[in-house]
DNA sequence: GGACATTACGTGTTACGTAAAAATG
DNA sequence: CATTTTTACGTAACACGTAATGTCC
């Protein structure tokens, strides 16, 4: 009655990759043994999950995949956290940050405040893409995840199935707008987000929000990326909307360095977006009481 | 990285027993492959899972089953979810309820309405217990659920992982006295849930609320069992009331057989627990848009 | 024709059952 | 001493790799 995770773990990786040898070299496999696998999940539900070429989920492939991410986020929780009860408590913190949540929150300014506190804690901050945080917090690769994106502002927080999540933050979505566009001026007039639609957009997804969420949110097809950043970098991002490649979202009062080359001019204006806001989420698994990541966690909310 | 599924719900099943034969043979294998599939778990995670004679779950195995329920439910779940994209849409609506939730929730009643608004429609009602009305719903042996138990009344709604739940019916919660009790006569004057912690209760975990709510709301290790009931009829349940075996509650309003030999006399007071109701749940999963289980909840919701 | 997925086939691993041993209450 | 779990061992299934075949841009 249990379908093999293993079947899952690449069934995952295929449709994300788009490509059964990319699935392969990825999980140290054959492309014949991703073949047969894909092949035996399909025999064992009966459905064809995945169309080829070019390899994209069928209806019911993707309704395996709502479900299969959430499972083997929750397997690789379940294996950390009975693990970590044998570890002894660690005098170690690993933090994974968004980009922007890292800008932005004052989870940095708290890090210090902990690291007086406990002045021989050994600290890492992983800067992680919005997708890795809550996979590297699940599988324990770190003790905590602090990831920004878009949300209605009455949004519930996701529920991360085995994970918590709590807001920390939360800040007016602007437009990043380079020296002199023609959009700057209404400046603080009430700027809305529909009349963006149509404009070309930076699709970023390493370090921007998700463009589908603006989409969603106006209710539009537009949002549509004119040029794509793969990379997870701020100041290149910043640099990229400067040069005029195309807008992006920031929260309001993200700190702009206006001084350096190339990014001088740029300004981020407000949008009225009254379904939107920015919101940085802390996410943890378990967190054992007095370890350091609790005390963090604690200090943060 | 992934923990074999296999592994997992065989550790369940021998959890929940309590012993390794017994699981064995529910699952349908030898005393041997269940021993060695635990072996196989517990080197894998490197912890000892459980305890032997009496078999009980280590602190770590009770972290486990803490995943690993969850997540055998949803792979039921994401199964019976993939496959029924195939099937044609059902004529056909199953619900699970408990027996409680059938004698007090309006759903009877809408379920007749249905009916004769869909009179060739096929409907089953399956008396399940609590805890196999998510189970058989994930599964999808059955369309919905429809559950009944104690809640405080701010509680957001369990979120069962891949199922949704919403809330149909609150009630106080009352306390079930033989006639003559010396708690009747205090009737409606405010009886305190506390008062009743050190009584002699009835545990009912087939029909009745679990008394470890109670233990919860109130706040202390009483309303201890001395009476255990494994059967799933309210009747039986109440019988057991009025003969003096112990107490238990219902929902305030439930309809009580008076006229009964053996019942009679039998009253239901109202218990003073503020942080407590008693609360009828519907759940489900994906409904098809147009299927009978869909109108169903529609009509109930 | 080239990149990519599928099929065929051989092989090593593993996961089970049978049976015997150990352990525990 | 009886019940229950563990260990040993043989076997059968299976999942993978290699290699050949098929298929779509």
């Amino acid at each position: 009655m249990t379908v093999d995770a293993h079947l899952l773990r690449t069934f995952v990786a295929v449709a994300r990759l788009g490509s059964f040898s990319a699935a392969a070299a990825e999980l140290q496999y054959t492309q014949a043994a991703v073949s047969q696998q894909i092949a035996a999940l399909e025999a064992d539900l009966k459905v064809q999950l995945l169309r080829r070429r070019p390899v994209e989920p069928t209806e019911a492939g993707t309704r395996l995949l709502e479900h299969a991410v959430p499972i083997l986020l929750r397997m690789d929780a379940a294996r950390s956290d009975v693990i970590r009860m044998t570890a002894p408590p660690a005098a170690r913190l690993i933090v994974a940050m968004t980009p922007l949540a890292a800008v932005i929150s004052p989870a940095l300014a708290t890090l210090a405040q902990l690291r007086t506190r406990m002045p021989r804690l050994d600290v890492t901050v992983r800067a992680v893409s919005r997708a890795e945080a809550a996979e590297a917090t699940a599988r324990g690769d770190a003790d905590l995840g602090l990831t920004d994106g878009l949300a209605a502002p009455s949004d519930p927080l996701p529920a991360l199935a085995p994970l918590s999540a709590v807001g920390v933050a939360e800040a007016v979505v602007a437009v990043i707008l380079p020296a002199g566009h023609p959009l700057a001026p209404r400046g603080s007039a009430g700027l809305q987000l529909s009349d963006l639609a149509d404009a070309r957009w930076i699709d970023a997804p390493g370090v921007a929000p998700e463009l589908a969420d603006l989409r969603r949110a106006a209710g539009t097809e537009g949002f549509r990326p004119a040029f794509r950043y793969a990379g997870t970098d701020v100041l290149t991002l910043l640099r990229l909307a400067a040069e005029g490649h195309g807008l992006t979202v920031a929260p309001f009062g993200t700190p702009l360095p206006t001084n350096l080359p190339g990014i001088a001019g740029v300004t981020a204006v407000p949008v009225s977006a009254p379904r939107l806001v920015h919101r940085v989420e802390l996410i943890h698994g378990t967190l054992p009481a007095g370890s350091p990541a609790a005390l963090f966690a604690a200090m943060l909310a």
